[in-house]
DNA sequence: CCGCGTTAAGAAATCGTTTGCTCGGGCGGT
DNA sequence: ACCGCCCGAGCAAACGATTTCTTAACGCGG
């Protein structure tokens, strides 16, 4: 069996409560007594039971990490990443859930989560739906990263989907094009959500005429992606772009536009979401709105573990600043009033500083 | 607080052993007693504490499953939702630790396996001295995915790298090139150094010299593939062809590839490990091997709730075919003898049954 | 020299569950 | 009718840590 405290007292001749004492360093203890002890627990290669500790304490020096969908390309892995080095530096574990864009699963993990006393969770909601009671009425920390959740519950931290959106769209319309279709994803999600509304406020402020029937909303997946553009094309007037709210639909969409034997961006042009190593080897290199997946995890991590550490101020959302990565799939429109380089863009900065976040109430 | 046990036992008017009895449907117990406890039991909302239990039972039902880097592309976020549904399916939950190919982090989660009494591992292990001992001793039942461990200490299920890179070397080289490099990971995995292994036999089979000035041990990293690349473009007589180890250092090697403004498959040809739904998009569509990796995961957790039901057989190695999938990258070296169609690959088969295993000892 | 305050260490309670053991009652067999 | 057995339910111990409470010892001041 592993060895106990018990043993740990017994071969330093000491009871429990001064090995709990001299191994946690909490209370005054003879330092002759308690280099017996570590040099006793030493030698036992005493390990404390985590889970009586759990038991005891009520809590446990854990964190629980809670996504949608693991297969959402690098995004989230970056994420992840980011989440398990903050984690890591503060000398928490992190445990990784995968709800697979299934509340059912996602609830299940969060009881799994109180059940087993985690210290805070950090949470990428299925939906609007999700219920953070369990955690709350637990005491469990929670953070909410990239996507929202309506009511102000937690701390949040997410890209800046809305103004990544407008700014791509008003790329897209920049050089040229009009007739610009959105494919998103399910619109419970707000990072789709905001990207719509985005694809929709940069048609507006350039004055052009919402048309429903270039919208389309799939689910985040290559399959979706592809049916989706394959029903865009279709149309009696198929569109001239099409900016497109993942990376994982994008390459479906530019499955549909191979096999329809269309050029890009001549015949329609292309802009994803969400930065991929692979954008710029693509037959026609694919512009993309890339986010801060790293930081994004690292932050949320962070504000988890303030809390954590005894802050209880007001709820915060944090925001941050994605990217446009113009290449090809962009380019301006053949035959378009457009110039070569994108002139609308010149007035804006391409590369905002990363780690300048903006911070709402 | 939470409701425990003892406020079921009171509400339904028995002791606290009956409650445990009636919920976990343990030994006898009058049915009208225990349709009591039931109601109290919804009527309270209890959720019994996994931690308490887990303590009493010196077991919990949760598996963690150890992987050794998440951002290693869709190759792991398939098996880890092979390894979830598999779990999910057995009712046990599942934790997910990224080890992120460090040693020391990778003992950290093992320890805290331990700790946590977690029921099962399944580990992709970083390297040949990463120590199962922890968990054996403590009677944690583990199983190896993807990657071997030396000296037969766990079941383990993995790809048929040696086979794979066999065929995609052998398929090289029918299409007339010689003088063909390889760029692998580190070979403390054991999938790079059976892939290296597969490449030369490949070679030898066809009675081409190796020549070590065209293998490169990089990193899996997509930096480490282009700066490989970049070193063997450089040399005095440049590859004709290259095969790389994972889809990441592809990527990479891609970059370098077009950086030096060479053409692909005409002034080299490429072979990628992994599959990637990029593929086929690329500038020029690569050409990989792919092996089953939702299977894989899926094929893990199976055998590891099989030991968790009592079997205690001999150790098993399961290992999954792999699949080469042709396209342009690799395409018939121009003006070479070898014909259009891939002559030598015909002999055998290019898909395998999928859920065919081999198994041994 | 006595008493009180301070401190250090041990005894025991506690966290919430499961389970071996005990006890009592009912039923059946002789 | 009595004895014994069996079954069902409760009591209490156990899991391994932390922490409150208690006790003992020491030192210092009156």
């Amino acid at each position: 069996m592993a060895t106990t405290i018990f043993d740990v007292a017994r071969m330093s001749g000491v009871s429990t409560a001064t090995v709990s004492r001299v191994l946690n360093g909490n209370k005054q203890v003879d330092p002759e007594l308690a280099a017996k002890v570590v040099v006793a627990a030493r030698e036992l290669n005493y390990r404390p039971n985590r889970v009586a500790r759990s038991l005891r304490l009520r809590h446990n020096r854990v964190l629980a990490l809670v996504i949608s969908d693991i297969r959402t390309g690098p995004f989230f892995a970056d994420m992840v990443r980011g989440v398990e080095d903050g984690a890591h530096e503060a000398g928490y574990p992190m445990f990784l859930c995968n709800a697979d864009e299934d509340p059912e699963k996602e609830a299940g993990y969060l009881q799994l989560a109180v059940a087993e006393n985690v210290a805070g969770v950090i949470l990428t909601p299925s939906g609007p739906g999700t219920d953070l009671r369990p955690l709350l009425d637990a005491g469990i920390q929670v953070v909410l990263a990239d996507r929202k959740l309506p009511g102000n519950q937690a701390d949040t931290v997410v890209g800046d989907n809305l103004s990544g959106a407008i700014e791509a769209v008003s790329h897209l319309i920049a050089n040229g094009y009009r007739h610009i279709a959105c494919i998103t994803g399910p619109l419970a999600a707000t990072t789709s959500a905001e990207r719509l509304v985005g694809y929709r406020t940069a048609l507006q402020q350039a004055g052009i005429t919402l048309d429903d029937s270039l919208v389309r909303v799939a689910d985040f997946r290559e399959a979706g992606g592809q049916q989706a553009m394959q029903e865009l094309l279709r149309q009696k007037r198929p569109p001239e772009a099409v900016f497109i709210a993942n990376n994982r639909m994008a390459a479906g969409a530019l499955q549909a536009i191979e096999e329809a034997k269309k050029t890009i961006p001549d015949e329609i042009a292309v802009i994803g979401f969400d930065e991929i190593y692979w954008a710029p080897l693509l037959r026609t290199a694919l512009t993309t709105v890339s986010q801060p997946a790293y930081d994004l995890g690292y932050e949320s991590v962070r504000l988890l573990l303030n809390r954590l550490n005894g802050y209880s101020g007001s709820v915060r959302t944090v925001v941050l600043p994605t990217q446009l990565n113009i290449r090809a799939s962009s380019g301006p429109k053949s035959g378009s009033a457009a110039g070569p380089g994108p002139v609308f863009e010149a007035a804006r900065p391409l590369r905002r500083p990363a780690r300048s976040a903006r911070k709402r109430s």
